[in-house]
RNA sequence: GCGCCGUUGGUGAAGUGGUUAACACGCUAGUUUGUGGCACUAGUAUGCGUGAGUUCGAUUCUCACACGACGCCCCA
């Protein structure tokens, strides 16, 4: 048997409706904030990444799929989002668009050569979101607030903001300097891990959790010691408007970011959720101000923030969070005869059309397996079909709650489904409005419920 | 790349160096001559991740590999 490659999912089931259900909230809130779906190729040339998010960071040097194709390009599946981002950017000269800044949102699958564990895969899907062409910390700000609102939106209830800035590219490298000269003397009494840091990743250190003790350690250098002015004034512009917006945050001079692009606001978004493996950052971001130019562009300010959906349907379904998610239909058609068998396929043709989530029988059961059937799809009516019922233009509609069976002609049927269905049954549509907006009896199509309530004079 | 644990049917699983691999759920059919969800009865694995080795004989022991789970590194 040919198995599905390590690291890899099928998302199929619930678990799909929940990943769908999350795709349809980005897609609502972005829309609110006005930021415009993005697609970029799955692949790139591998120099964008190495160039783009750094020769010496793990993502590039040891997880990436890199191959060949026949013409001996050297290709790369994408392991982040945003450097796709900017090269079509910079390619389709988007600086020019009249329409500034450049307000965008992405959402597909990433690849890395990893060891799966919890919340990790090698194929993932991440959402994304850039603005590009605004150096405004308000910008910073809404990109903050835009993923805590998302979060919320999915009923999350514990989150933590990690707030912290890296400074400008000068006082970044002043910073890096600093600590290693600071950790260096005493650099034997740290881990094994850490010595390794020193020279590749000396931030590391900091959020190291083996040496989190280590007095040498606490007393180690912060980064906000090291900004300069302009990069101070600029952070504290940032928490100034997430402030304003309600936003909670923490300062966490330890967030460091695994991306050589980011510069000043770093942060990072916790779940706090019972549960979870260590894997519990489900997002991250901050901003990029050198990449465009990095790759060929002109300089232009960025920031932006991704998530992985595949930790956050994780964090939803431990949360145990109820999601909107229809899990039952509205009738399953009962049959045993060849005649009734087309009269089921003439009432579920007519039924569907008119909006009604219809189900019937495909595999020869009998009678008793189609009604467990009925059951397992939560059908909230079954209808037996009978050819008797069928010559007087009638059918047996039973309701699977309560039990009760009328006979309904077929020239009422839909206004009866209609009744019960959407006013006897779904609270929703007692306020007179249907979820999306339109009145009820508005003909509509954009909810779903293209068959809402009618009005009854 | 490193560490630890695991891999038995559609599902959850028990179990043994040697005839028919428990049990439960599910599914299908019957009791009920076209109205179920309960109950009872019957049926439902040419097979114990893959390959090799030890053995008269392995699902059971050994090794390798693959995959899964969790952790480190790193990251979403």
């Amino acid at each position: 048997m040919i198995q599905r490659q390590k690291g890899c999912h099928d998302i199929y089931g619930r678990e799909a409706k929940v990943w769908k259900y999350i795709d349809q909230v980005i897609d609502a809130l972005m829309e609110k904030y006005n930021y415009t779906y993005m697609r970029t190729p799955i692949f790139e040339a591998t120099e964008l990444f190495h160039r783009g998010v750094g020769e010496t960071t793990d993502i590039v040097t040891k997880e990436s799929y890199d191959f060949e194709d026949k013409g001996g390009r050297k290709i790369t599946l994408r392991p982040e989002g945003t450097a796709g981002i900017v090269r079509a950017y910079i390619e389709n000269k988007m600086y020019g668009d009249p329409n500034q800044p450049v307000k965008v949102y992405y959402n597909g699958t990433m690849y890395r050569y990893e060891r799966p564990q919890s919340g990790r895969d090698r194929e993932l899907t991440q959402f994304g979101m850039e603005i590009l062409g605004s150096d405004d910390p308000f910008s910073d700000a809404e990109i903050i607030s835009a993923a805590v609102n998302l979060y919320k939106m999915l009923g999350l209830k514990e989150i933590k903001v990690n707030l912290n800035s890296l400074g400008d590219n000068a006082s970044r490298e002043a910073y890096r300097k600093a600590l290693v000269e600071y950790f260096k003397p005493h650099i034997k009494d740290f881990c094994e891990d850490c010595q390794e840091r020193l020279e590749k990743n000396p931030l590391r250190i900091l959020d190291c959790k083996v040496d989190q003790e280590n007095e040498i350690l606490k007393n180690a250098p912060k980064t906000l010691d090291y900004l300069n002015e302009e990069s101070r004034d600029r952070f504290e512009k940032v928490q100034e408007f997430l402030d304003i917006m309600q936003i909670d945050y923490s300062i966490n001079p330890n967030i460091v970011r695994g991306l050589d692009y980011y510069n000043h606001t770093v942060f990072e978004i916790e779940a706090k959720v019972e549960g979870f493996g260590s894997n519990n950052v489900l997002g991250g971001g901050g901003r990029y101000n050198g990449l465009v130019n990095q790759l060929d562009g002109p300089e232009t300010p960025c920031v932006g923030f991704a998530t992985g959906i595949g930790r956050l349907a994780m964090a939803i379904e431990l949360e145990q969070v109820k999601l909107p998610i229809v899990e039952d239909i509205d009738l399953f058609l009962l049959y045993v005869n060849d005649d009734e068998k087309k009269y089921a396929a003439y009432l579920a043709q007519e039924l569907r059309l008119a909006g009604f989530i219809v189900d019937t029988e495909y595999t020869g059961r009998g009678l008793k397996a189609q009604f467990k059937q009925a059951d397992r799809l939560n059908a909230k009516f079954t209808c037996v079909l009978n050819s008797e019922d069928l010559n007087n233009n009638e059918v047996h509609i039973k309701n699977n709650q309560t039990k009760e069976e009328d006979i309904i002609s077929l020239d009422v049927l839909i206004y009866y489904l209609d009744e019960k269905i959407n006013a006897g049954m779904a609270e929703d549509f007692m306020e007179g409005e249907c979820e999306c907006g339109h009145h009820h009896g508005e003909e509509h199509e954009c909810c779903g419920h293209g068959h809402c309530h009618h009005e009854e004079e």
